[in-house]
Parts: structure tokens; sequence; C-alpha cells
DNA sequence: GATGAATGAGTCTTCATTCAT
DNA sequence: AATGAATGAAGACTCATTCAT
């Protein structure tokens, strides 16, 4: 049995990973057992530590995998040069959240809940989840500054303020659709244009109370 | 032995579950062991398991509890009879929130992300959190209502959707908060009033797309 | 089951090493598992565990505690005020030796002989042998400086390598005895005063060759 | 796949047996892992096993043969026809050990001490180890005899005593010098010189207590 | 002959829980 | 009611050895 090839070896990585996310999806992180990841990537106890030195490493690559992926999903839609109107634009995102939930019974809501929870107790995990949230947001900042431009928006508020509020939106679906059941993209996208599509010309006093 | 009264039993059981909290804010709830809450709670290892079963009943508790307490502080803003505009609304929701953060060195924010987390992998867990969120957004969906009524909100939108919309901001604001660091309740509210307090007339066109 | 007394608390100390010298003795320091030494304890595992922290300190421990009673059997005997003559000197030491071999089916020889090879790999313990060892040929040297005085020993000859001398001759009795079989404390006395007693006048030839 | 010479795998077999005893001496015999030999030795797992059966095989090939080069080394000078005289002689005993530790890095002192504590619990090693002693002893009997016959030593003593007093003094040294600090030949030889160049002519109350 | 990935029994250690006092 | 020493099953990880290539 030769050096093994490179390609070879990543697909033993990434098979563990996904035999982990299964386990950890099912039971918690830290509520899995190592043994139960062995018998669910079908290797032995020594294989699995010949690709990672241990529990803690598995995690973390476990986590930085997943949200590499997530990542590569939402960038097209968070960085295109023209970006969609902020109807289509949550439609956007939250479809390509919905649909890889979908691909492999790994419920992507689940999985991200469980790395935040995680990041609260490993410093680690928390920067580099805390990583990813900050990319996002200041490309939701970018958005809502051309979508100002585009009169998408009232000029009148500060696009980081907005930035946020629209995080929060798309972290709140998330959150809700792993509590409460899956929420659909064009319900995300009608609550944020509901939200968006007021009539009155001044609104002002909405934070009229201090 | 004599029973002790009863105010004397829940001080107690509140001592541990305190202490609990303490620890798994710290740690994570399942890197806690039973230990380290025994300690943090000054006592004796034979006398937790006198208030908790195990340890799994006292994570429920120790979750159940905190949500509750949560619940006590929003309902009064949630169901008040006319409640505040959105803005207003806003910002004494994540007040509530943030206030509670401060009290006793356990940041909330914390703490429910490791509630949701462990509402994954926790059937009981799960039903309790859903539950109390359910209640949220009936809450919010009913300030839809009202607000779209008084003239805060446009009528076109489905309350439903925008109640589903609004706790995702609330939901999402203690996620961004307890990994990219706090927002203030004026940010939120700002956030909410921004995106609100849109001037043009006709926004049909922005679920265009479709 | 309240707080152990100190004195209870020593003896399972004294148990758990006790076994654990059985044990080391049978199969060597390092091919013993914990297992076998909670077995041979009668204890639990998580028993031994409360009174070492690891096999680390347990083993550290037993090297301590053997040593430190071999010294208190050879102290009284090396710092006599008045020591006796090298032969009886040399019975007395190493009758001190052999009877402490017989007391509980331990050799000691057999103990020391690993603590010095564990010693040439941990340097806890080399410095902690070697400490044992230095104060021996301290109070060797004393003895020789008295005997030569009292006309047993030539006073061409330094102490210091004298006392080197007579150290390695105890040493390599314990050698023998463990590895070829017991020497006799008679025989060990009769080899040095056999070695002692020489009639000639002029020995400066012995080291002619240089 | 064809034989491959037999110098060539004796060759091979030293490589192992070195890169072994290089791990050994740094972190004790049973410490040391096949991994960290075969990684020492810069060969294959499989290599290895090649040429030994097991790890029992390479520890005993690994003592044998570094007894068997200590023998090597000191039986021109133990079985010389007419031996140097006690002080000359025990110079070049030392003088043998301390050279061939300088060799390549390994404290020949050191191995020595490891393949003691070995045979306490390895009936093999054991019997190699004390077969070499006894012949080691005999030889000094031997010289004894013929010291005797010299006047260089009292003839009044047994020679089968005063030569398990001589081993001891070369095993003693070797302890003192892995343990202490080397020991130059010059001060061992001294020190036996030193015991024997007594000039009292009655010598015989040195065992007068009883 | 040689490789090194894979195996899996065995090791050390932790920890939820119990129970004699 | 309260204690905390004791339990032992379960966990993470190691390592001598094998075998397909």
């Amino acid at each position: 049995m030769p050096k093994i090839s490179e390609e070879k070896r990543q697909a033993r990585r990434d098979q563990i990973l996904a035999a982990a996310w299964r386990c950890f999806a099912r039971n918690g992180i830290h509520a899995t057992s190592m043994e139960e990841i062995i018998r669910e990537a079908d290797l032995s106890a020594g294989a699995v530590y010949l690709y990672y030195k241990g529990k803690e490493e598995l995690i973390l690559a476990a986590i930085e995998t997943y949200m590499s992926k997530l990542r590569g999903m939402l960038l097209p839609i968070l960085m295109k040069e023209d970006p969609l109107p902020p109807g289509p634009f949550t439609f956007a995102i939250t479809s390509a959240i919905a649909s890889h939930t979908q691909q492999r019974g790994l419920d992507l809501n689940v999985i991200i809940l469980m790395c935040w929870s995680e990041a609260q107790s490993n410093a680690e995990v928390k920067k580099l989840v805390a990583g990813f949230q900050l990319k996002y947001r200041e490309a939701l900042v970018r958005a809502v500054n051309i979508w100002q431009k585009q009169g998408h928006l009232a000029k009148a508020a500060q696009p980081e303020v907005i930035g946020k509020a629209l995080l929060s939106f798309f972290l709140g679906f998330i959150v809700q659709s792993a509590l409460l059941g899956k929420i659909k993209p064009e319900e995300a996208a009608a609550g944020i244009a509901g939200l968006i599509s007021h009539t009155k010309t001044h609104n002002n006093h909405l934070m009229s109370r201090k």
C-alpha cells in the first residue's frame, strides 16, 4: 500500500467530515463520540486519527468546511456587481440556503445553529464564524448603498445600520427554519418587501419616542 | 430528616441553575461536567442530585428557567394592548434583552444560542424553545395587524409574513450580538425604521422578479 | 460517606503504591497497565485517580516512597557518630538492604534497578535518585575520614575517591543480588575486608602503570 | 524478489538496532514505540518487520548486541594470560567502558542500566545478562588468584568473595557514572588502590565485631 | 524486497451517579 | 438533608502489527 494520492487523501477527509456531520446533526457536536463517527464513516479508529489529530481538530475542520461551502453559495449573490433588488435578492439568498439543505439529508440550518453555539465556547470557532459573518455584513452594506442610489431604499438611513438589520433578517430566518419549520424563500422575500414597501412619505416620527 | 421549606428548596434549585449557566456559558452545555457545576454551586455531589434527578433534567430545567425569564421580560412589551410603533417597539424589545445581559455576568445572547443548538438534538428542548418562539411570532403578527391599521405599515403585506420577518429580525440581532459584538437598541430600532421608512408610493415592483 | 480522615487517606495511598510495586516488580514499570494496578489494589479505576492524578504521578510517588524507605534504613548506620569499622559497617548496610528485601515479597534489589533505569529517561526521577545517592556518598566520605584517623584505612588515599569506591561497592552488590542471586552480608563484608587487609607496606606501585 | 546479500541484511539489522538504542536511551525501552524506531531508522514499518518478528525480538536483539559489544571490549583485559595489577587493571576496564560511551552519542552506562532493569521482568533478558556477568565474575576470580600469588592481594581472603567484591565495584561505577556523572578511570583505579594499599599487618580485627 | 495506510485491541482517563455515613 | 468517596462504564486516543500494492 504505497503512498496514497493527494486526492484520495482528500476524499478520505471528506468521507470522515461527512460522517461527522451526520452524527453531529443527529446528536449534537459534543454529545457525539468518536466511535460513532468512526462507525458512521465505516473506518477504523486508527484511520480517523490518521487524518485528524483528535476530536478537537475534527470538529474545527468540520465547521470550517461547512462554513466555506456556505460562503461559496452565497458569495456570487452577495458580490454581484449589480445586486438584485431587495426582494429578489432575499429570494436568491434564502433559496440558496434552502436548496443546500436538501442536498444530502443534512439540514444546513441545524448545522449553522450548532456552529454558532460552538463558537460561544471555542475561541477558534468564534473567530472563524465571526469572520464569515463580518464578510456577509460588509457585502450587505455595499448592496444597501447601491439600493439607496437606485431608489429601492430610503437614503436617510445609515447603510451600516441597515446592513446589520438585513443580516439579522437572514440569520433569523435560519433560526426560524431550524426551530419552527422551513420558511419558504417566497415568504422571506415577501417579508422584506412588505416592510420596505411603505407608502407614507415622512417616517421620521417612527423613532420619535426616544 | 425534616423536609426543608419549599422556598428554601426553590432557592437551592436556583442556586444550582445559576451555577450551571455560569459553567454552560463558559464551556458549553455538554462540555460542562457535573463536577464543575457542583463546585461552582459550592455544594456536594449528593446535594445536587437531591434537587435534580440527573444531568439531563438539570439541563432541561436550566433551559426552561432561562426561557421563562426571557418571556417574562418580553411579554409586557409584546402583549401591550396598544403596542408601541415599530421603532420604539424594537427599541423596547432589544433594550430588554440587552439589559438582562448585563445583570449577572451572563450573556443572554450566548445562552440563547446554546439553547437553540441544544434544541436541534433534544426533542424536549426543541418543543420548549419552539413553543416560546411561536408565541412571540403570534404576538408580532398581532402587533403588525395593529400597525397596519394605524398606518405604520403598508396594508398590502400579509401580517403573518411580516411577523415572521420581524421575528427573524429579533432572533438575528441576538445572533449578531453574540458573534460580532453587541448591537445597541438604537441601532436595532434605526435599522427597522430605516427599512420601513421608504418614500416611494408604489413598491409592487419589489417582487417583480418571480 | 463524609470526609475521610487523613490517616485513612494515607493508608489508601500506601495501598495503591504497594499494589503498584507488586506489579512493577513483576512486569516492569512501564509494561504495567493502570488496570493491573487497579485490580491488584482491589479498587476501582476512579478511586486510584482520586489519589493520584495519573500514571506519571503514581510512578513518581512509588519511586519516591521506596527510596525514602531505603534511606530511613540506611541513614542510622551511615550517620552514626562513631561509625562501625569497614567490615561490620558493610555487614550492617548489606544486612539492612537484605532484610528489607524479605519483608513483603518485594525484592528491594529489583526495585532499585528499575528506579535507576527509570531515572535515565525521566528527569524528575533522576533528580530524586541522584539526590539520594549523593547523600550516601557524602556519608561514606565522612566515614572514610574517620576510618583513616582510626587506622582502618591508609591515610594516603583521598577520602572522596574512596567514598566513590565504597558507594560503587554497595550499588554493585545490589546489582549482583538482583541478577546473579542474593549475596550474603557476610560475603559482602568479607569482600571489603579482604581487599583492605593487605599486608605489604609499600603499595605505591599499584598505580605504577599510568 | 531476489534475496539480498547477507551482509546487506546484517547492515539493515544494525541500522535498526542503532536507531532503537538511540530511542531507548532517550525515552526508555518500553516507552519507545515502534513508530519512533522506524522513523529514527528512516525505514518503513514493513521493512523493520522484515528483519525482526516484533518488538519483543527487537528488544532482545538490541540488548544482546550491546552486551556482546561490551564483552568484546572487556574480555581481552579480563582474560589476559598475565593480568595487569589491580590498579592498572581497574584503569583499563573503566577506560574501556568510558571510551565506548563517547563513541556515538550513546551512553553505555545508561544502556546497561536499562538492560539490568529489563532483565528483572524478562526472563530471556535475565538469562542473557546474568550469563555475561557470571563470565566476568569468573574472570575476576581468576585474576584475584593470580594477584594473590603475585602478592598484590592478601592470601587470606577467599578469591570467590573478592571476585564478587570487584565485580560490584565495576557495576557500581557504571551506576554512579549514569546517575551522578562520569567517574574518571583514574579515580576508579585510585579508589581500588587506596582500599588495597593498607599498611597494617594484622587486619583480622576488621571483622571482630560479629 | 519495500511501502505505509489501515486495523482494532488495548491504554489511560473522565465523569455521571450512588450510597454508606 | 447533606456529604464526598467510591464506582465502573464509556470516552478519546495509541500503537504493534498486517497486507494490498
